[in-house]
DNA sequence: ATGAAAGCGCTAACAT
DNA sequence: ATGTTAGCGCTTTCAT
């Protein structure tokens, strides 16, 4: 007991350590065989190195106090013989805040999420932060369901890249409860959306959460505007429902550029965001009658390209006979035949911003450039 | 004060619970306006329910015990009241098991690994687990990194989908390391990996991993053939470096069904999974000459989608002039034109029985169906 | 059936 | 600089 602390301090065998360190470590080492699996434990590291609890977590939590160079490396050689690993669930409750950032998104397999999960995660890697991610299958119902469990996470900050209908001017329309939102931001969270810019201020309080904006509209009204300058007169756009933000400002935005060029939109056909959707409208308008040298506009390059499916489908040439452009450059977009013309939108970039949108206080965002790509589907048509 | 035990079990204020019930309660809302953000605990719900921490737990958690229905139901009404969501960390530091599957994949972006991740998180959400995602980048050291602060997590399961070297035959090859897998089977997390069925038994110790095997040679070996009986006679097999099982593997049954056939495979380029690999390696191989008629087998879809491109770029027509074949069948090879030949796999699935080989104790894997679809890019040469 | 109390693994005052 | 000791929010014996 006495005699241990005059080695101690150098080089020593666990077992002097204190007297019952020999028989301490034997329970363990055959605990570890023979009964439940366990992680080696703060304790476990700080009994083998005769030390106390607060140093050893001192030593290997990064903490700014001082601890003596002989006890630091003791606690260090220890751990790293024991495979000491923190437990994150224990730290989380201690301190008070988890290190998790939670991601909600429609679709993982959908490229547009996909970009945006690696722009969140490369961030979360910056600063050692863990990223969960949740799926909304654009189901409403099942996204506030999934929020309610988030919150169990304590996360700090959520991330809403699912393409919700935002929350919609006139109530009753459906949207994600601003007081499901709220109850994040009431421990703390940091709410991160993805969408317009300013929603219209029913409510009184003034949006805490951030948002990262993309410039949908001027976007496509410069898709618009090149399209008519390339000779494209008439164009039949394709969006999600009416009161959907993203796609709203899309189509609006295409109609004003197409609009000042000296092309008309007539007609607009209505579904949701994804490949199948694209697919069946066209084919519906197809079947109605489609003009040579019409322009298609999906709101987005899934919708888009099953559009260009559609049209093939149909025996009808995407490019010289009826031309397509989206809204998105995912990379599938390059890939296809014809390219697809698109905006191009820094979809992992965007997704990079949301995470620094969580983790700095003093956040403002940096302008996501978007940019028109013209390729194939679109030939001018002098 | 008393008054209050006679309709406490009907509809009653909060202030009624208890004598302190008015001044916790005016000192708890307060807090939450001037102090530091806090959500409900579950100590407040007791508190105001009236009841003892344990009762409260009883009735959140759907433990098993019985506990009487009118304290049932207050419990139950002051939490919802209350907006009470358990707290994850604390409920897995006290349990002494986190609800969390850890996914690590190359790149989420990749819609190989989006699929399979949109699978675990099928799975997952099911069972109310939570999923957290790392990404390796292909990078060794970064994913041994990550593995290390993986474990942090306490994860009930690993899934290691990143296309790693697998663990090759000789040491010193690149691979991940078994040490750092064996520290997550050390505390009961199952780790589950994709790829090669059993792997060479180097190590003595049996494989206490699961793997999700996905029939790379024989889906290759079916391609190979059919792309024979289409009257191909020469190819040239685009792969990753050599040791890699998955490339192998699928270059491997290739070359056999193609032979097989009359076929031969002429010379492989080797690279990695990326698109850029297949575009720079197809540009090269371009450069000193590919016969016309020649078949390209791009061991995934991705590479061979870049291949397409390279050879589009160099002015030659994918399909009548050089054929193209993939592997895994992800979206965009049929949006491409011509549509990308391929095996498909149901990486969905594959995903989803990542998720059952962790959470299901007699777990023997579903064979996932691997079939070969053959689209334009490799039009018959009768 | 209910509650008191002892943890879970870790952090952070607060001593010394 | 080191150790002691309350917690963190929840679960789970163990009494009652």
């Amino acid at each position: 007991m006495l005699g241990c602390c005059a080695h101690y301090a150098q080089g020593m065998s666990p077992e002097s350590l204190s007297p019952t360190g020999d028989a301490a470590s034997t329970r363990a080492e055959s605990a570890a065989v023979s009964r439940a699996p366990h992680a080696a434990t703060l304790q476990d590291v700080a009994r083998e190195a005769g030390v106390s609890l607060a140093t050893a977590s001192r030593v290997l939590n990064g903490s700014e106090r001082k601890v003596a160079e002989a006890f630091r490396e003791r606690v260090e050689r220890v751990a790293e013989t024991l495979g000491y690993t923190p437990n994150m669930s224990a730290q989380a409750t201690a301190r008070g805040r988890s290190p998790v950032i939670a991601l909600l998104v429609a679709d993982i397999a959908d490229p547009y999420f996909g970009q945006i999960a690696a722009g969140v995660a490369r961030g979360a890697d910056e600063r050692g932060l863990v990223v969960t991610i949740s799926i909304t299958e654009r189901d409403q119902e099942r996204e506030n369901r999934i929020l309610r469990a988030l919150r169990g996470q304590r996360p700090q900050g959520l991330i809403l890249a699912a393409s919700r209908a935002d929350r919609a001017d006139e109530a009753g329309v459906a949207g994600t409860a601003p007081a499901e939102l709220a109850a994040f931001e009431r421990f703390g969270a940091r709410v991160v959306s993805f969408g317009a810019a300013g929603r219209a201020g029913g409510d009184a309080a003034p949006q805490p959460e951030r948002t990262i904006v993309i410039d949908n509209a001027g976007g496509a009204e410069e898709l618009g505007r090149r399209m008519a300058a390339l000779g494209y007169r008439t164009a039949v756009g394709i969006g999600a429902a009416e009161g959907v933000r993203t796609s709203d400002d899309r189509l609006g935005g295409f109609a004003r550029g197409f609009a000042s060029g000296g092309g008309a939109v007539e007609r607009i056909l209505r579904g949701d965001f994804t490949r199948e959707s694209g697919a069946t409208l066209m084919t519906a308008a197809l079947a109605e009658g489609v003009e040579p040298g019409t322009l298609v506009f999906g709101m987005s390059d899934v919708v888009a390209l099953g559009a260009m499916s559609a049209i093939r489908a149909a025996g009808r040439a995407v490019g010289t006979d009826i031309a397509v452009c989206g809204f998105d450059d995912v990379s599938a977009s390059s890939d296809v035949t014809p390219a697809l013309t698109t905006v191009r939108v820094p979809l992992n970039e965007a997704g990079y911003q949301a995470f620094r949108a969580i983790v700095d206080d003093d956040w403002i965002q940096d302008p996501l450039p978007v940019e028109v790509i013209v390729r194939d589907s679109t030939p001018g048509i002098a």
